[in-house]
DNA sequence: TATGAATGAGGTTTCATTCAT
DNA sequence: AATGAATGAAACCTCATTCAT
């Protein structure tokens, strides 16, 4: 009794080294140019072994990026379990997936790479569905603290909070990515500060949803 | 008299002629996928001559893709090539993108993948410059018209066009890059109209530039 | 027990067999007009397995080469295992050089071959320290020799020993290398037997070396 | 009458025209990795042009290397042309080839490098025809001049005077070849200075020749 | 005579995946 | 469970030579 549990948590264990492996490489080389050889080696394992665990290098790369919406989840709860005012943390969230993006720059970049279908073809349907939850679970959270921002009077009930949270997470997205791969870029030919954008940005579509009171509640904070 | 011009307008035909089928090969395939075989084949040409007209695989790329960047332009200048007020003119550029992501959604996806730099590395510089010249001429019509908006007096002075070109593109193209991937998956799992999100996200950053004046024009006219 | 080592041999064993393959196919048609695919075919392994076992073509040309300096220092090592005098052994070294050329043409036109460094700009570090340890070996051989002849008494003790072994391969290879692929064609121009010219250049030189005691001894056994 | 002369003499001039281009682009290249295309350049000529006057690459290769050919002739002629003793004007050809070894590297080393059968396939008959021809006014002029050097008593009767030819050549030639590519490889591995192998077994190889009459004139001379 | 566009076979090398052990 | 040798298709690119104009 115990045996085959045990026997599993070494498989799970066996499992994580390899993803601890498969992280590094993407990381600094990008799913198109990592190469198997080198995350086995990165892992001390041989190549054959990874295919015991995953079924093919997307599978691997979803794995990563699994543990990067993971990271983001917990900086999400993290960010909402204060007793701060519902409209206050809404913000934070804004915040955090800033923080994210830069703390976390290889995961953020992971994801907005893997959002092109074209690049992974073979994608096993259990990783991906591994994958969807984790994203669901995230957006959850949001459109649920923006539901409560509703019940609670701070966001105008016009708002639905799906596409609430869709058009924040798109714009600042949007806008992030250009900072990771074209910051300079655009410095130098509109001459405009990204991150002063951002910020701007987020400010401007956070009012637009604030009922007229809690405006006021905003201002005294921030 | 006319030789070497015939010559030349052949050379610039044949170098249509290829991209014609590059761009077929591509918008099928992606840069990754599709290769110099097939895009030879399907110009009915040898790969040797591919590469007399284009120095790489990316270099071709490159050259569709500025075809989109004509196209939208294009498309740009026509929408804006009216006697409406210039308030009006801004609001027709966001439907214009949109219809640019509907009708040439192969360009739109061929746009949003090459701003990814690590899938880029053989690009050469002559057509780095034409891929840059052509973004900022599209970048420049749009803020110039932003700018006429606020001389009008139509866009509050507070605003900075080029940030807000910026933000105004940042969103929409957020969404609609989940659209164009994951429409289906987000009706489902959000029940949220993707299209009418972007819709409303549009509006609501329209308003919270314009001066109370211009509101009321606007309301008049959708 | 016995199995790591098993793999080890059956590795080196299926090295060997490259080479062997590598071997014929350069024989033939030398560095460059050789191609991977025919060796890969006269090999029976795919394309891929040489790469496996060797870096580059250039690798496995190098790898054909030491073999030749193998057999070379082999045949070295024999020709002097006699309880001969030095300076009969000496002289063996010089008759022992012909024969390689005859015996091994294909070796002694791969060695010339590879002395130009224009040709040879892939090779991996590690074999190209195999090939010159082979290399020094050789001379390390032919030296010795010579100086234990000074020491004997029997070469002058005016000679450098090393100069000395330089002096006579330049001069006995520079003539197998016109009999390698002139030898018809000095016959006709100017009636000369190649090879007769390397044996009285060789005796020669031989005899400018040796002190005058020796030369007595020379004489009577050859 | 006249015009087919001037014909002739501008094509003969065009000729020479590419071949000083090619000789830039070989002597920096070397055959295998010069092209056509770089040629042409050099040449402010078609690719398809240079094919009408030299039918492959390595004709023209070949047609370079007559002219170094050339070069070497004019140096030993007039190097032989002072009233000097013979013995002394055999000297000078020695020394002579060693400057030409100095002062036209380049040349020394096609010539070397093309006496390699494996690395000339296409070259046409009337350029191989021309290069022998060449050739061999250069072998006759020493060959004649160690002849008179026998008929003048400073030079053993028992001496052939092409044998004597080809070993000073094959000695000296085999000698510079390292000189060439590995001169700090000898000086290191061995620690000798080729430069001065090279002299010193010329002189040995010279002093077997000379009848002891002769010896006392050189050593007076030198 | 001169052009230069077109060819196309061939070059080496890479790598995800499989499978016998 | 783990290995790692083997695969083989495909990748991009080059270049001597030809030929229609």
């Amino acid at each position: 009794m115990g045996i085959p549990e045990r026997k599993e948590r070494e498989k799970e264990h066996r499992r994580e080294e390899i993803l601890n492996a498969a992280q590094g490489v993407f990381f600094e080389k990008g799913l198109q140019t990592a190469t198997m050889d080198e995350i086995a080696e990165a892992a001390e394992l041989s190549k054959g072994t990874l295919y015991l665990y995953y079924k093919s290098k997307e599978d691997l790369y979803l794995g990563v990026m699994i543990r990067g919406m993971d990271i983001l989840h917990n900086m999400f709860v993290e960010a909402t379990s204060t007793d701060e005012p519902t409209i206050v943390k809404i913000k934070h969230l804004g915040d955090t997936y800033y923080r994210y993006f830069k703390e976390h720059r290889s995961f953020f970049r992971m994801f907005n790479f893997f959002l092109n279908p074209l690049l992974h073809t073979q994608v096993s349907e259990e990783m991906m569905g591994l994958c969807d939850s984790g994203n669901q679970k995230i957006w959850k959270l949001v459109i649920d603290l923006i539901q409560r921002g509703i019940d609670e009077g701070d966001i105008r009930s016009t708002v639905d909070p799906a596409e609430c949270a869709i058009i924040l997470w798109s714009n600042s997205n949007g806008i992030m990515m250009r900072m990771d791969t074209q910051e300079e870029y655009f410095k130098k030919m509109l001459g405009v500060d990204l991150e002063r954008v951002m910020q701007k940005s987020m400010a401007m579509l956070f009012e637009t949803m604030l009922t007229d009171s809690a405006r006021q509640k905003v201002v005294s904070v921030s």
